[in-house]
DNA sequence: CGAAATGTTGACTATATTCAAGGCAAGTGG
DNA sequence: CCACTTGCCTTGAATATAGTCAACATTTCG
């Protein structure tokens, strides 16, 4: 994983620290939870493989989805020490975690500040991703934040493997996942994404994402520049 | 300000870092652009005094407002060195702002773990802002959204003065504002605004705001416990 | 004092939600 | 192997929340 274009290369000292405070590797099945909303204490983890996504819900039920979590992505340095999760975390995948103590994320600091600056960079471009996304869920209408969401997962994803023009990414979001992160009701997402299809935007099939009209999918979301996912460190 | 309960006390060592990294003060009136959508390059900064708010446009104007910056907020951590910046920055009050070149992120790191470490701290919480505010604009209604802004910034503001109950705390934002932040028309957020406020929930008068039944507020917004902002870094 | 920005209100419209019903595919248990 | 359940997708109809348009009041400021 290390090896992909996506990732920087660290120095062996980095490495070797990382992979001393790592603790053990955990494996969670589709649909399970990682973090619990409110939960103490949770630990901080990476995501090897897989996806999942961080989510905040209201009392009555309601459900916001914050981002999507794919691999290379780090989880849980909102919380400070002792303080209850602020949102949870849950599998769109099987997935494979790196688990790390709660202190781990202060020893990184200490020990190799080259590190711990990739963490402040990697938790501003969380934010800056979270930013996007309020972006569309305020301002933009149904179609433009399909649209938008379509683009950028598709970015991320195609980042992770090789050819993704032909085959398609994968695309384990049910169309509830789609309305919850983009703040729309189950059915309006469903009358949307048929109709940007109908129009062949973009195919979902079988678990994947094809676009077939980036272009018109990024002139609908007002997005401009190559939109490459920049390259990022891996903890 | 820093006496204030709201701010951690650092160690001299780590004051003297932050001191000697600074370039200059910045003073800038009502209104005013301190990062321009786009800027390449800008510095990083600490806002003194005053209000400000980070937002994003898309092509046609329309603005989402991504966050509200007050007194000990850091500014700038998002762009990458030679990225454009992905938001904008601009007054809502007369302001001054700590002027940092853009390296000294990686300075601090460097020198000071422990200032590297606040740092991390410090991104990882305005984006758990961004969360909260992103919750508000994907799932909650117009009254719930107002009734959740007006708590949020009054405990906010409350934190930075002594005594917000009588007196109320500075509120700067026009009707516009707080529609671009949460994602409403200035319309329905002016009829929203006066519903509330006939109701007897706030008052909004002389640029101040006033809590009349916050209880009544957070129970609207569906929001739990104390809502303290916790104790923070200064940078 | 006049111009410009901000706040207020009513009438009309539109986008998106809710309700309801049905289809399809996969999984389960008899 | 087949009935039955369950989860997800799809569609139409009725409804509601929020947006747009328009006009006017009020405040701020040069």
């Amino acid at each position: 994983m290390r090896s992909l274009d996506l990732f920087q290369t660290h120095e062996a000292a980095e490495l070797e620290l990382v992979q001393s405070l790592k603790r053990r590797d955990m494996r969670l099945a589709v649909g399970q939870a990682l973090i619990q909303e409110g939960q103490v204490d949770a630990p901080l983890y990476t995501l090897q493989s897989g996806w999942a996504f961080r989510f905040k819900t209201l009392s009555d039920g309601r459900r916001q989805i914050l981002n999507f979590l794919l691999a290379g992505d780090f989880i849980g340095v909102q919380q400070k020490m002792g303080d209850a999760a602020a949102h949870g975390v849950e599998t769109l995948t099987d997935a494979v975690f790196c688990v790390f103590q709660r202190d781990s994320l202060w020893e990184i600091h200490r020990r190799s500040p080259s590190m711990g600056f990739n963490i402040t960079w990697l938790t501003a471009h969380e934010e800056s991703l979270v930013d996007d996304t309020l972006l569309s869920v305020g301002r933009r209408s149904a179609e433009e934040r399909i649209a938008m969401l379509l683009i950028l997962l598709f970015k991320r994803a195609a980042a992770l493997q090789a050819d993704a023009g032909a085959k398609g990414v994968p695309f384990p979001l049910t169309q509830q996942h789609v309305a919850d992160a983009l703040g729309l009701s189950l059915v309006h997402t469903n009358k949307t994404l048929r109709k940007l299809e109908r129009r062949g935007l973009h195919h979902i099939g079988d678990g994947r994402l094809y676009m077939r009209d980036v272009k018109a999918l990024a002139r609908l979301a007002d997005l401009y520049g190559d939109g490459r996912p920049p390259v990022r460190p891996l903890v």
